[in-house]
DNA sequence: GTAGATTACTTTTGTTTTGAAAGCAAAACT
DNA sequence: AGTTTTGCTTTCAAAACAAAAGTAATCTAC
């Protein structure tokens, strides 16, 4: 994926990074359902291809929207994290979810969102998730330290 | 364009329909630039193809993001408008436009937003477009009552 | 320690989407 | 009546996407 900047619209930049089938479900995948290796998004129900999904790593890790690590005690597993600047994409995947859940029910019946996410509560929500994903890189951290 | 939501997961439902070079970009000069005929869309700086241009109108109004309409008084040009599932996108924008603003200047160093787009005066900024907007439309069928 | 499995890719080979350019019919100016 | 404008559609080359197979490095079980 070669990314151009087609103009100085910040609107149009930012859909020149992620607006495309894949990236943008890539940072969806590691902030909500704790998707970190390449086998994580391989196997999840979505199925990337590996092809694309290398892609977009490399792409992401470029924007420095993710970072890649690997744990001391293993060579061979390459851990994916977001970053601030990925992090940082958390209110615009809220809002995505809320205009879904409110305006493509209709053409796909089976979307469910969390009740948790409401528009009231919505800042709250925002919050929670970074929270609860930094809690979790936190602990993936201790349990490999110990 | 053919849409087929991939699974029930709402945010990749959204990026379904829009996740894609062109879309949101259309959403966003009807919203920001006020553009409204074919015309419009084919001249404006970014340019986009019009084979494109009348796939994603076709879509976009498959999907009730907005509406055609013609003037009483010309027969041949559509007027396109935002209905409220397409302004319902607003704060999607708005998001994006953030994002791009505090992480994307470091690679794209023209990006330049308005002053009153903060993420203190956000949803102040969301219900002014949207009136804004409605206002614009307003005047327009007045203009032709006239 | 070595055979087999796993991981993170890359390569290959099609298919689909995109986009530039040209074409076209209906309507609208002149 | 002739030219221009508008809103498309068609054509075709290029780029992106995707399924499948291949590969090298590492890990795991015996």
């Amino acid at each position: 994926m070669n990314v151009a900047f087609r103009c100085d619209c910040p609107f149009t930049s930012a859909i020149d990074l992620i607006g495309d089938r894949w990236t943008l479900v890539i940072v969806k995948q590691m902030l909500l359902e704790d998707k970190k290796t390449f086998k994580d998004f391989v196997r999840s129900n979505e199925a990337i291809a590996s092809n694309i999904l290398s892609d977009r790593l490399k792409m992401l890790e470029a924007f420095q929207l993710i970072k890649k690590e690997k744990f001391p005690n293993n060579k061979k597993i390459n851990i994916y994290r977001l970053t601030e600047k990925g992090l940082g994409l958390t209110p615009v995947l809220v809002e995505l979810g809320l205009w879904s859940n409110a305006h493509l029910r209709e053409f796909n019946p089976e979307i469910m969102i969390s009740d948790q996410l409401t528009h009231e509560a919505k800042e709250d929500f925002i919050k929670t998730i970074i929270a609860n994903y930094q809690a979790k890189v936190n602990a993936d951290t201790l349990a490999v330290a110990k």
